[in-house]
DNA sequence: CTGAAAGCGCTTACAG
DNA sequence: CTGAAAGCGCTTACAG
């Protein structure tokens, strides 16, 4: 078998069109489209490709044929924390099955390179999903004059941004509420930090209209959080437990958590539980996001239940709708929510 | 701004260079080393861009150049699965902190599409990771033939496969001599599904060194497994439970349930919970992997501790190593596991 | 400092 | 059924 000798250098087209004598339209004919060439020409074709070794130069073929069979996804903060974040995972997930579907690749395209501008600039992809864009953003107007087509989750609906989103803020006023009838008065919220990719004007971002709702709910009922009772986390087990042990020093110790992510709130139980409390006789904990490990951790976590694997497939879809230039139905999905109720969160 | 306007197609080098009355080379140069040309040519080209919204195409880009700037991870199993599979996920957080530190994109490429072969075949990247993979499978000729760089990660170690394990069935060994020494006689294993390019020669598969090293330690106990004690069970939370649940419908209720993968475990004891029975009690569990949920979970899991970041960050660099022509320290890298004794294994 | 031209490895309309 | 040739949009050795 030739295979197992090392060559200094593949073979192209034009190899074997030499050394099968025939052109390089028939070797691309007996690869692509062999109903174009004869069959005795397809086997002589196929077997000295296999010979020398020949398998179609991808890039070359995509290039050609203008497509490069893959969409991006661009992690809305570093590495480490995107793929630690149980959400981003799923929303992950939910893209994959469709690429998968489609016969297309997924491509993650990390941020930081030197900057995200850069990355979205040399993105090889046919199109790309982002998470909390709002269209005032610099990669926006890369992406249009790329003529890239694109999609954004959680980011805010424009008539130039096809956006997938829950009604972040109602949703947080509704799991406030929960909160404020259970009779809880002393809180600490625990906010998002802001991607990678925010820009200034962020005031429609996810973490601001979750704390308007929030916030919107306490004012209702003549409450006022100050401002050290908002404290940030990055969406991570870690942080979480970092910020819960935080929670414990404070002097006045809340008598519920209200966290903008399951994760953290998971780790806010952890450190509490390390601590020797018990949740919720002692401090209440309520999350958002709804993860599996929601409903493992003791005590369940009550929550937000927002279906993140559907807001993957669903942006993918509208997606590759774009790229194949088909009209969107809509360019903003909005999908429910479900406030989910469990034990985490105790009447006082 | 001209950039509201849509355009029919992007504009190419050459039409910038027709704009701005330089060569196309002077354009290519004002993009990637400006020091070649005067300042006031590299002005002028830049603003023309800027004008006519030129951003050079990544892909004729990275095809003159032969590169792709961007390496594959080929998913062992359908997208549901791996993306499902927490220490997937791990690996995949290695490589991709590699990734961004270089500056690269990673692909993830699902299986299914036709075949994994034509996937790996068409991938358009520098070079590929896969998971336990052995050296006759097709898809390594494949690679060879692509003169693709290639690592595997729980694959089968060969001259040539650079490859990145633990000593599985050592690790397997020493847990179920924990096992057994705690008293346990009646066992059920629970083993892991094939990877989706799995040949038929396996025997050399992680499963299968697993086993070996399970049967082994029973052996030596006097202690013969019946095939019946064997079950299979894909690497999620949901079928670990429905396996879970399997195991409580058996006639001879094991004393303690042996998995090959965390996440599995998890999910028998949430359906040993859910069915009332208390663990380790009633019945022990031990798992394999250690991932962040084993010692959230309550009670603690008694498992393998395998650095799953570290193989995803060891084969990526190994990767690069050979993307850059770079010699390999050594083919094959292994790398300690421990045994993380806690409170899901109980004497009897 | 500047530009004409060859080259990267394919695809495909077109003519025979 | 078959093939010569143009084209995809860049980079870069080379000559001036």
């Amino acid at each position: 078998m030739e295979e197992n000798v090392p060559m200094a250098k593949r073979p192209t087209i034009k190899d074997i069109a030499r050394e099968s004598g025939y052109s390089k339209t028939a070797v691309s004919f007996a690869f692509n489209d062999p109903s174009r060439i004869s069959e005795k020409a397809c086997q002589q074709i196929l077997s000295t490709a296999q010979r020398l070794g020949y398998i179609p130069d991808p890039m070359a073929r995509n290039f050609s044929l203008r497509r490069h069979v893959s969409i991006g996804f661009l992690l809305p903060q570093i590495v480490q924390y995107s793929l630690q974040n149980p959400y981003t995972l799923q929303v992950i997930q939910g893209i994959g099955t469709v690429c998968e579907k489609y016969g297309y690749t997924l491509t993650l395209i990390p941020p930081l390179h030197k900057s995200i501008t850069e990355a979205v600039r040399n993105a090889a992809v046919d199109g790309l999903i982002t998470m909390g864009m709002q269209v005032e953003m610099e990669i926006v107007s890369v992406m249009q004059t790329r003529l890239l087509p694109y999609v954004t989750i959680d980011g805010t609906p424009d008539a130039q941004m096809p956006s997938v989103n829950i009604d972040d803020e109602k949703a947080c006023y509704d799991l406030m509420h929960l909160v404020l009838e259970a009779g809880h008065r002393n809180l600490v919220l625990i906010s998002l930090s802001e991607d990678a990719f925010a820009s200034p004007t962020k005031s429609e971002s996810v973490p601001n209209k979750r704390m308007r709702g929030y916030l919107r709910a306490a004012g209702e009922a003549g409450l006022v959080l100050e401002s050290s009772q908002v404290l940030v986390s990055e969406c991570t087990l870690v942080d979480g437990m970092r910020i819960g042990r935080t929670i414990l020093d404070l002097e006045n110790r809340p008598t519920c958590v209200v966290a903008m992510s399951d994760i953290v709130a998971i780790g806010c139980i952890l450190a509490f539980k390390e601590a020797g409390l018990c949740v919720p006789d002692d401090i209440s904990v309520v999350g958002f996001d709804n993860i599996d490990e929601s409903s493992c951790i003791m005590p369940q976590l009550t929550t937000v239940d927002q279906p993140a694997k559907e807001k993957g497939r669903l942006g993918a879809e509208a997606l590759f709708t774009m790229i194949n230039k088909e009209p969107l139905q809509s360019a903003h999905i909005q999908i429910p929510y479900r406030i989910i109720s469990r034990e985490s969160l105790k009447r006082i």
